[in-house]
DNA sequence: TTTTTATTGCAATATTGTTGCATTTAGTAT
DNA sequence: ATACTAAATGCAACAATATTGCAATAAAAA
């Protein structure tokens, strides 16, 4: 959160509260989401807010986009370690955020061979968590 | 296109013409873009019915979605070859399929060492195609 | 406390995606 | 060829998601 104020912007209730909603959950929430859990709570946020937030969050490496779900998460990890993946459980909904820099550079180095020259990496694995692995196969 | 009718679908006059306006370009397409240059043809399709076909194709394995441009391309390789993967390139909006079996086999397995058991597999880089590189570069 | 300006709220609108049901049409049987 | 039937499409209505410009508010500095 001092990010925020340390590049130059305000810190604001908003901000804080959409924050403080991706760090209560493991899953990956949409605007409209954070604004219904808001609700719940009985604060209101404009969804512009909310998707303006977002979107300053993701420039910040603050929080991520997952694709496969549409919503997004609390960013997990710091950004020496290379491109972000993560592995979303189309059970419980939960997304883990990981890294490892060499596959992302086999990845990169497999794409200069077909002439691509990679700018930024988007990979989610979906399946089963640890857990709801157990919990099926008993 | 035969696969639709060994499958038992029938094969349809608006089923061909997403088809082809897939096959006629190399850049992803939204349902409405889709739509789109159709009318430019003369022809009208409407929107539920191109993202039935859509559905359809997707199921299929005859098109893919990409979640990074929302849009989808026609799908370019056979499924023997492990989970695909897409090079998107920012400049020219070209999307260029590949495959890589280990690539994938080792992205697997570094989930597992985790808990995960992978069952879907999104990959898409994005960045700049060999043709904008060299423009771009000089 | 006052001031400044980044941030938020609001209204209006655009875009994208979904559902149920009537109509049409591809493939089949007559 | 014609009639039949289930699959596919069209349509209408609606729900959800996303964007813009401008007025109102509030965080941080003076």
């Amino acid at each position: 959160m001092q990010i925020l104020q340390a590049q130059g912007y305000r810190l604001t209730k908003p901000r804080k509260q959409v924050l403080e909603i991706l760090e209560g959950t493991r899953e990956s929430l949409s605007p409209y989401d954070i604004q219904r859990l808001l609700r719940v709570q009985g604060e209101h946020l404009n969804h512009v807010t909310i998707y303006r937030i977002l979107d300053l969050f993701c420039r910040l490496n603050l929080a991520h986009k997952v694709m496969s779900t549409g919503g997004f998460v609390k960013c997990s990890l710091g950004s020496e370690e290379g491109c972000h993946r993560f592995m979303v459980c189309h059970q419980c909904g939960t997304v883990r955020e990981f890294a490892d820099k060499e596959l992302c550079q086999e990845e990169n180095e497999f794409a200069q061979h077909l002439g691509f020259h990679t700018e930024y990496h988007l990979c989610e694995s979906s399946g089963l968590c640890a857990n709801c692995y157990r919990k099926q196969t008993g």
